[in-house]
DNA sequence: TCCTTTGTTGAATGATCGCTCAAGAGGAAC
DNA sequence: GTTCCTCTTGAGCGATCATTCAACAAAGGA
């Protein structure tokens, strides 16, 4: 399946995958028009040529950042708990525990790259605001299935639910990226799941 | 109190007041930097001569512009919710459910400005963050003296409560901002306040 | 009426924005 | 070596950024 087709040309000088490491972590801090081109090639060790032919333009640049985070650990972390962790209770516990490590992880920016990246670009806006609202549909079907299958009470409201712990996680993000501990954020997960319904 | 004092010279043409509350609006809509002076002098109908002269510059427009949403209902109703409310427990349930009306306002921006307005520039994002995490000073002072009273059981931690609710309470303003209903935000506001302690 | 004071106006400042392009450089194919 | 293809380079594009300023306008005080 891999594609062993011989390069031909010039080979690139940098690193790509490092490259975009580098323009996720200011897009994370700063925001989407919070980052210039100037800003991006100091910290890519590129010029503005070689970044628009390796990334198209800003806008695609920022797209591929956007995928590439989802499908790391800081970005993937919520279906990873759903897909693992036998009970929603046990699920949605793992998410909010996860997220209070992740958002303050030394590693990367704090909070969520897609609560943290503002933008003032109503193109990418709206972009960003649908991948944050993507999670609410995801938190009530699974929250939709614990009902069904008797885990959840039939009086609990899985859209309900979903739109509190969407709430909380967001929450979370905004805390982190204002100083919150990884302690600080781990007790409030552990509060947020007092609202879990109880028979 | 009040200075009658003449004024001298050419009378302003403008009311300095809607300018401010234009000013507000476009700031809590697209952020500091997301909003131009070309952008707010056309809110604002006035030239750009007329607005330095009257507010200084960006950064001092965009502090009072914060100075007034702090003594506006929508930046004052959790210090008003404060001063009202009998015990600690209705005095939080009241400020979830304001931030769910306010922040759903139709004739204001959604969210809360201090969340909504993003800025990437390290003096005013600093600025807006003090803002915002005096909340969670505001809010373990009112539990501590529930505690102190015996309304919340000693078991009960101040801090660890005022983290949760200042959590739930960003959550709230990014949900409004991604589109969330007041409704919704009313049900995440009850669902939250399953989090109080009980003995 | 003239002076002083303050506000408005329109043009223009240098800096930075995202982005492009011709020229040069470094590999593979021939 | 020559050709072909891709990437890099440095300069520079027009647009927009926040801000300033000299000239003009409108008020009160003299």
């Amino acid at each position: 399946m891999d594609t062993p087709e011989v390069r031909r040309g010039r080979p690139p000088t940098f690193d790509r995958a490092a490259a975009l490491a580098a323009a996720t972590r200011l897009f994370w801090e700063n925001g989407y028009e919070g980052t210039s081109i100037n800003d991006l090639t100091r910290a890519m060790g590129i010029r503005p040529g070689s970044l628009y032919a390796a990334f198209g333009d800003k806008r695609s640049l920022f797209n591929e950042v956007i995928e590439a985070y989802g499908r790391s650990p800081a970005g993937e972390f919520v279906w990873a708990a759903m897909a693992r962790e036998p009970t929603a209770f046990d699920a949605f516990h793992r998410i909010l525990l996860d997220a209070a490590a992740m958002y303050t992880d030394a590693e990367t920016p704090a909070g969520n790259l897609l609560c943290s990246a503002a933008a003032a670009d109503t193109d990418v806006a709206t972009y960003m605001r649908d991948l944050r609202n993507a999670s609410v549909g995801t938190f009530e079907k699974r929250l939709t299935t614990a009902r069904q299958e008797g885990e959840l009470p039939a009086a609990a409201d899985p859209r309900k639910l979903a739109a509190y712990f969407t709430a909380v996680m967001h929450g979370m993000s905004q805390r982190a990226r204002d100083g919150a501990t990884a302690a600080e954020l781990t007790d409030t997960a552990e509060l947020a799941m007092a609202a879990w319904p109880t028979r």
